[in-house]
DNA sequence: GCCGTTTTCGGCCCGACTGTTTTCAGTCG
C-alpha cells in the first residue's frame, strides 16, 4: 500500500471523528496524514525495515496510528476504519476535495439526502435539494456547484516554473493600484516548493477598497471565491485560487511570516511564544498586559525572529524540518545564494535537439554573467534528439574550438555530452571518446520501469565508469506527468560519496531533479551537486534559478555545489 | 491521539469570510 493510500485513509478517519464531534482526534489523525503524504520514502519500506518502532518514529505517528498503519500494511484493511465507513457511508475522499465541503457539511447531506458520493451531490445540486436545508441557502448551493465544476477542471498543484510568470504580473498589477506601497507573493510561491497549489498575495495599502476591487476584476478571474475589506479570493482561467491580504505597515512582517508558512513552520513558531506567556498572530508578536495585549514585535519578519530569539529562518528553509532548532542555537547554514553560480554545466546546442548554436548559447551564459558553459549534447541512442555518435563529438569540439578562440577571455566552453545509459548500465559512447571531453553526464532515458534493484544497479555501473562526472536528472520525473524512475536513493548517494561523482539538480521547471529532500541528504554526507538549466534553448538559461531554489530548500551552501567555484577548481573536482 | 529542555498528564494555533443567522457554525489557510 502506497504513501497516498494510507494517507487518505487516516485522513477520512480524521473527517469521521470530526462528524462524530469527537476531541483532538481528528487533528491528530489528519497530522498523522499530512505526514504520511509528505514522505518521501514508503512507509511499507519504513516498516519493512525498522517495524513499528520505526513507523513511531514519524512526526505526528504514536502507538496508536502506527499500529492501524501496520494493520493497513499487513492486511491491505483496516477493521476501525471499516467500522467508522459503516457507521457513516460517505466517500469523504471524493467529496473533501470538493471547495467549502467539510465534515460537518458532508454528514448533514448525507443524513438530509443521503448523498454519498460526488455522483450523489452533483444531483442533489441538480435536483435543487440542497437549498432547502436548514443553514443553507441558494448562494451555499451555487458554491458547491462551483465547487464541483473547478474539481472536473482542474484537480492539482502547478509546478512553481508554471505560475512564476502569472504571479509576477499579478504583482506588477497590484503596485499599480494607488495606494499600494509594497507587494509580496507569500506562500509556498515563496518558500519556492516545488509545486503550489495557490498563490498568496500580501500588499500594503491606505485605499484597501481600490485594490480588492483591481483584484477580483482582473482579466483572468473566472470567479470570485471571496471579496472583504482585508481578503479576497478569486479562481483564475488556469484554474488556481490567488489570494489577496491587505494590511497595514505596522503588522506587515507577521503577516508575511504567517502567510508565507509553512503551516508546521507557523504553529511551531506559535509554541514557542506561547511558551513565553506570548501571543503570535498574522498581526504581530504580543506580550500580555492586564487585561490587553502590549506589541513587542510585527513591523518585520526580521524581529520576530529575533524578540523570539531566532536566527532569521529564510522563506525556503521553513518547513518544520529542524530549522527552527538550529535557528534557536544560532547555526542555520548559510545557503546558496541566487547569484553564485559561474557556470552551466547542462546545455544542449542545435547539434541535437537544442534550438541555438553553441556559439549562442555561450553569449547567453556570458550575459547571465557565467565564466563557463559546458555543451551537452545527447548521444547517438537517443535518435529522436538526432543523438552524436563518436564521430559527432569529434566534429563538435572542433566547433567548440573554434567559439573558444573567439571569445577568449570572456567565456569558456566545455567539450561535454549528456552520455545515455544503456540499459544494463553501460554507456553507448566508448571510453576513449568520453575520455577525451571535459565533462561527462550521464543520464537515463529509456526503460524508466525497471525494478527498483535493477535500476539502482544499472545507475551505479554508469556512475562507476571512470570517465563519468555527473548524473543529470538522477530520478526522471517529470512533475505532474512521470513517476520518478524506482531507485534507492540512499545508495545512489553512497556511491556518490565513493567515486566523487556529482549528481544534479536539474531546473527545468517540471523537472526540479534532485528534489530537495534529496539533495539535503546528499549535503548531510558531503556529496557535491551541481546545478544547471539543462537548457535547450537560450530562454532556458534562467531555469536554473528554479535549480537554485531547490538546492536552499535541501540546505545546500554555496561550497555544495560545484558550479560555484572557479572553473580550475570545478575541473579539478571532477574524476579523472 | 500525540507530545515533552516547564513533561508520562494535561495541554492541543488562531483569525477572516461566508451565509445564514439575529449571534454563530463551518471552512479555510
Amino acid at each position: 500500500m502506497r504513501n497516498e493510500e494510507i494517507a487518505k485513509t487516516l485522513a477520512a478517519i480524521g473527517s469521521f471523528l470530526e462528524m462524530d464531534e469527537v476531541a483532538f482526534k481528528p487533528r491528530a489523525y489528519a497530522r498523522a496524514a499530512e505526514a504520511i503524504s509528505n514522505l518521501e520514502e514508503e512507509t511499507s519500506e519504513i516498516y519493512k525495515k525498522g517495524g513499528i518502532k520505526a513507523l513511531e518514529e514519524i512526526p505526528g505517528v504514536g502507538a496508536s496510528i502506527a499500529e492501524k498503519i501496520e494493520e493497513l500494511l499487513k492486511t491491505g484493511k483496516l477493521q476501525y476504519y471499516e467500522d467508522l465507513k459503516k457507521k457513516h457511508p460517505i466517500n469523504v475522499a471524493e467529496l473533501s476535495s470538493i471547495e467549502g465541503l467539510g465534515p460537518k457539511t458532508m454528514q448533514l447531506l448525507y443524513k438530509k439526502l443521503g448523498v454519498k458520493n460526488l455522483a450523489g451531490l452533483e444531483k442533489a445540486v441538480k435536483d435543487g435539494k440542497i437549498r432547502k436545508l436548514p443553514r443553507f441557502g441558494q448562494k451555499s448551493e451555487e458554491k458547491i456547484e462551483k465547487g464541483i465544476e473547478a474539481y472536473h477542471r482542474h484537480s492539482g498543484r502547478f509546478p512553481i516554473g508554471e505560475v512564476a510568470g502569472l504571479a509576477e504580473s499579478i504583482k506588477d498589477m497590484l503596485w499599480k493600484v494607488p495606494g499600494v506601497s509594497r507587494v509580496d507573493i507569500a506562500g509556498s510561491f515563496r518558500r519556492r516548493k516545488e509545486t503550489v497549489g495557490d498563490l498568496d498575495m500580501l500588499v500594503i495599502s491606505t485605499r484597501p477598497k481600490a485594490v480588492m476591487d483591481a483584484f477580483i476584476s482582473q482579466p483572468d478571474v473566472i470567479e470570485v471565491i471571496a471579496h472583504g475589506n482585508t481578503k479576497s479570493s478569486v479562481r483564475l482561467k488556469i484554474g488556481i485560487d490567488v489570494d489577496l491580504r491587505v494590511v497595514n505597515a505596522e503588522s506587515y512582517g507577521a503577516a508575511l511570516a504567517y502567510f508565507t508558512g509553512s503551516k508546521p513552520h507557523n504553529v511551531a513558531m506559535r509554541q514557542m511564544a506561547q511558551d513565553k506567556g506570548w501571543k503570535l498572530n498574522e498581526y504581530g508578536l504580543f506580550r500580555k498586559s492586564g487585561k490587553g495585549w502590549i506589541g513587542l514585535a510585527g513591523k518585520t519578519e526580521e524581529e520576530i525572529y529575533e524578540k523570539l530569539g531566532l536566527e532569521y529562518v529564510p522563506p525556503e528553509m521553513r518547513e518544520d524540518l529542524g530549522e527552527l532548532d538550529l535557528a534557536a542555537v544560532h547555526k542555520l547554514p548559510r545557503l546558496i545564494g541566487y547569484k553564485d553560480l559561474v557556470g552551466d554545466l547542462q546545455v544542449q546546442s542545435n547539434w541535437t535537439d537544442g534550438a541555438n548554436s553553441i556559439e549562442e548559447m555561450a553569449l547567453a551564459a556570458e550575459k547571465m554573467g557565467y565564466k563557463y558553459v559546458a555543451i551537452t549534447d545527447h548521444t547517438k541512442r537517443l535518435a529522436m534528439a538526432h543523438g552524436l555518435d563518436e564521430a559527432g563529438l569529434a566534429k563538435q569540439g572542433v566547433e567548440i574550438d573554434r567559439v573558444n578562440k573567439k571569445l577568449k577571455g570572456r567565456i569558456k566552453v566545455l567539450k561535454g555530452t549528456e552520455c545515455d545509459v544503456l540499459k544494463d548500465g553501460t554507456l553507448d559512447i566508448s571510453d576513449k571518446t568520453l575520455a577525451k571531453l571535459d565533462i561527462v553526464g550521464v543520464s537515463i532515458h529509456s526503460y524508466f520501469d525497471l525494478p527498483l534493484k535493477e535500476q539502482t544497479a544499472r545507475l551505479e555501473r554508469a556512475m562507476r565508469n571512470p570517465n563519468a562526472d555527473i548524473v543529470f536528472h538522477p530520478t526522471c520525473r517529470l512533475i505532474n506527468k512521470r513517476e520518478p524512475i524506482s531507485i534507492d536513493m540512499d545508495r545512489v548517494i553512497k556511491v556518490a560519496k565513493e567515486t566523487g561523482m556529482v549528481l544534479e539538480i536539474d531546473g527545468i521547471p517540471d523537472r526540479l531533479d534532485l528534489k530537495d529532500e534529496y539533495i539535503r541528504k546528499a549535503v548531510e554526507v558531503g556529496v557535491k551537486l551541481s546545478v544547471d538549466s539543462d537548457a535547450h534553448a537560450i530562454a532556458h538559461l534562467p531555469f536554473a534559478s528554479y535549480g537554485l531554489a531547490q538546492a536552499r530548500r535541501g540546505w545546500a551552501k554555496r561550497s555544495d555545489i560545484v558550479n560555484t567555484w572557479p572553473l580550475e577548481r570545478m575541473k579539478k573536482m571532477l574524476k579523472s
